[in-house]
DNA sequence: CGATATTCCTAGTATTCCCATAGGATATTA
DNA sequence: TAATATCCTATGGGAATACTAGGAATATCG
């Protein structure tokens, strides 16, 4: 449950690569990051169009961060490439549900819904972005071993 | 992102109507929850080799919960239908990832995981069950309109 | 005993989504 | 003008999802 598309972990990395490399084009963003190369085209557009990353055509052209890495929030990365977080469909539809009284589990959902997004928003590209071994949680899951 | 699958949204209506209403045959939960009634059985049966419910076979046979709803935490549900939340392979594997140095979300992933199996585990079924309005969440999202 | 009602088991299928590939049009610059 | 980019559209393979179908095994009730 809860797999993240290749299409995300694909956008974070290249947007880590742009966080630390500064500019760069599209191929070389692939070719350093192991990603398809025709495939990220398309993602690299996808990150444009929601205003994270900023582009050059021609022949010096390249990707850039459209803004500091500090103020570019993960949720905002996830929402660019999968849209909103919706565990079902009626969490963002008021009380409007298909299924009427069966919705019993509804307010679940919206809890789990804001779970997420806190915690998405909470992390920024450039803490990703630092290398450090940093943790994000307050309840860190059993490394060691 | 995060679309739960409709199998676990079937899982958890037919937990909730078992809490209620004590005991069951899956065609009569079927049809009290709009759940294909074929498929049903299939869930039913694999929250059988999950330990979440029990059943009797023969003509007065049926499934009922095999423990107390209050003692269901829905991440049990969650992992009966769906396996263990794993937003990547990875996160489970120690500092095992094909990508190597380039899995510098890895920790960001480990702490979404931390995250959701929080909250997953702090609900209850008996919270589902009782349909009195409750908030499951601290910072609960617009519902205003 | 026999009819009925139930769970249990296996196989198949239609659809949808995801990931990737392909080919080229458009733009910029050295 | 040649080279290097981004940008746009279309398409295909593969896997997962959500069912559907048919029946075997099991228990109950008259």
């Amino acid at each position: 449950m809860f797999q993240v598309p290749a299409k995300t972990q694909y956008a974070i990395r290249a947007l880590v690569h742009l966080a630390r490399n500064g500019s760069d084009s599209a191929a070389r963003i692939a070719e350093a990051q192991k990603i398809s190369p025709k495939y990220l085209e398309g993602i690299l557009n996808q990150l444009k169009l929601s205003g994270l990353v900023a582009s050059d055509r021609g022949r010096s052209g390249g990707y850039r961060l459209a803004k500091d890495s500090e103020s570019i929030a993960m949720i905002e990365v996830v929402r660019a490439t999968e849209g909103e977080i919706r565990p079902v469909e009626c969490v963002d539809r008021a009380n409007l549900c298909a299924l009427g009284d069966l919705c019993m589990p509804r307010k679940f959902w919206i809890g789990l819904k804001d779970a997420v997004n806190s915690y998405l928003s909470s992390v920024s590209l450039a803490d990703l972005a630092e290398d450090s071994a940093f943790a994000f949680h307050a309840n860190p899951s059993d490394e060691g071993e």
